[in-house]
DNA sequence: CATGAATGAGGGTTCATTCAT
DNA sequence: CATGAATGAACCCTCATTCAT
């Protein structure tokens, strides 16, 4: 599951689900990420995947068993990389550690944004439109992951956060920061316009500068400065 | 409706709408928050209501018309109260603007946090789950008035971007940093659970310094200083 | 309801059910009756009884719902006319109460074979095919009238029981005899074949006693005499 | 199968069924006696059975297949043993062979409830709702080895019936008396509930008879006697 | 013998909507 | 304005059965 539904079955048959099962889950992603759960019926489901009726119950229980199925395969593959790309960089600089940790959000969003919709839809979407799903409980990864590596750079002095200001609340804009970036990204594609703001295109950044350096840069530095002649 | 459904008919008694379909649309808000639009059946809300079938279809037309109906009332009110505190706070420095801003969505979220839980399930659920509804139109005009006021700033040389940045980027991440404040919150709100870090509690700012502020500081500052000795 | 769904809606609009729901209970019994709860489908009880799907619903809620309150309609009607009975003979003679209430019993089975028919499949089919229900509840009732009989009489001095018999024994075989009877008969009216034991034609009972007075004769007399020369 | 199913593969191998048909079997009779033939699913059968769906259509056919093998099997074995005690007895005095009958019925209930509540359900069940089967064809043997005896009896002047009543009237009052008796056992069984009248408990017969004794002294003698003073 | 996988048809129930009054 | 009654279509799910292996 290296690729995050990404249809292409691995070269060694990889997951050792049943192709059937393998098309169930690839249709539902799309589907719950594009109406979200209630709006999508099985039929749809099966129709769209091209099996029967029965099939979804036999490898998943019922609607309900296929979508927690589906959220925990997809949070598994993010907590795995997540981990991964932490543990890789354990030794490199702080700010090498967060510019990878952006980068997998980019690469994964390139890779498969449905699945990354589907996330979004459960994590941001009312809470009752889909079978009962505690989201702190498996973002506590992803975050704590993240919490580390300030507590680390902290603590070798590589980082000073702003005064006054605990490392919890950084990591929860640095997420929403990056939240927000995708999150509008999502909205162009699904409703298939031009970005009305110049935000994604290529005059976006300066030259040589790619957007993964361009949130990290206004995530540590700022929006920018205040110049009061009275203060 | 100036009070986003504060269930509290204004003494002037404001919208004209008869009390039925006020209680149907304060229902149909309550529920499409927690539940969404798809999840949400036309039974479930006529009997919280407590009105017949049949007066939603006189009131509202169909399903589909009690949600457009609601979404304008809460954007236009939204839309409103945001240009109504721009025009107050025009001949204000540029950091009281924008704490203004932020303020007035502190206070929506309190006076009615259902009413900004639906406008956030339409933006940021899956598209498809609900009536076609375009974002961009509506949210232009939020995001229109707080660009204005940032290139005020700018022209007054008020307010000095970081370099390489442009405006439209900054009122993108200045609307993330609120949201994930916002959905953080709600997330808490929705799972009954004490929030794992310290966001929300009376320890997350300092002495004197309430949430405003610190989001505000953090956005104008960012997180923090990087101190490499190779650099 | 006093004809045990006749068909016959009195000439007094009755019920005050509606007509469609009046269908409905009269398909359900007919068919509850035939093929037990279990085999009879939803889909089969509207088509019988020419209304749509959901009016079943709308009226009974759900299989169940319409299940209980066919029962609690044949066994509220049953109750009164045991009851309406019991009273109207209370100062009659004991075998005059009784062979009432093999008449009445009679009556019933012409009147309406399949509510009878539906009562004992419920009774004595298996249990766990239809809703839970326990029938002791509702049987107390008859069986409690008729015990009152059979004390009163005792206490009159006017019926003198087998020695060392209790009287529930006697209410219990009462209830026997009159079962097996209308269970034998039901039998052969379901399987359509002539009777192979001549149990009910005319040759059955000498002339001028019919049915009732057999059954009676029997139960109170016994099967015959055993002469044994040994004894 | 001498044990109508007492899980007991009897020591001569007996049956020669493999023992995953003996399961199939013994679950099927346990699943139709408590839920009925409509309301037992084959998956529950296969799964309570702990074999494969495909082996029930191995060994026999289809569940139509499976209900018609219990059926004979039950019946059968029922067949053998009133054949066996009537043989048995023949020598014996009426009384006595009336007596083993019902003792042999006191056994099969103590032996496999299970088996006699499956017969019953089929007899005394809504008869569409288990595949076609004409209960008199298999109820006239043991109707007729009780109908031969009474006869036998009868011409050897051992019994005389009551004037006025034929045979086969006192055959279906034996077995209505036998079957009301096992009919309320049941119920009591299955609602596990205190028997409200005192019927089967030790205070129901006198000291030194039994409920065999009780039952044909009834069957004999009837209920009592009339006393009115006007007769 | 024995299995995992697959199926067409139908199970009970609810949907958004509308009619006549 | 307001209602009880009615509807076609669709909902999620399970049925008895069979295929290939």
């Amino acid at each position: 599951m290296s690729m995050l539904f990404d249809e292409k079955k691995g070269e060694e048959g990889s997951s050792e689900l049943p192709e059937m099962a393998q098309r169930i889950l690839s249709v539902a992603m799309e589907l719950f990420a594009r109406k979200g759960y209630s709006a999508t019926s099985v039929r749809e489901i099966v129709q769209a995947a091209k099996v029967t009726n029965p099939m979804l119950y036999y490898y998943f229980e019922s609607k309900e068993g296929l979508f927690y199925r589906l959220l925990n395969l997809l949070f598994d593959e993010m907590d795995r990389r997540v981990l991964a790309v932490a543990e890789l960089n354990k030794e490199e600089p702080f700010d090498v550690q967060l510019r990878e940790i952006v980068k997998l959000h980019m690469e994964v969003v390139q890779e498969s944004p449905v699945a990354l919709r589907f996330i979004y839809a459960v994590l941001f979407g009312p809470k009752e439109s889909h079978p009962k799903f505690n989201p702190e409980v498996r973002r506590k990864l992803s975050t704590g992951v993240v919490l580390e590596i300030f507590q680390d750079a902290m603590n070798r002095g590589e980082f000073v956060p702003r005064e006054d200001t605990n490392l919890e609340f950084l990591v929860m804009q640095f997420f929403g920061m990056l939240n927000q970036y995708l999150l509008l990204l999502f909205m162009h594609d699904t409703h298939q316009i031009e970005p009305p703001l110049n935000l994604f295109g290529e005059g976006c950044c300066e030259a040589g500068r790619d957007m993964v350096e361009h949130l990290l840069s206004f995530y540590l530095g700022g929006a920018g400065r205040i110049c009061r002649p009275d203060i």
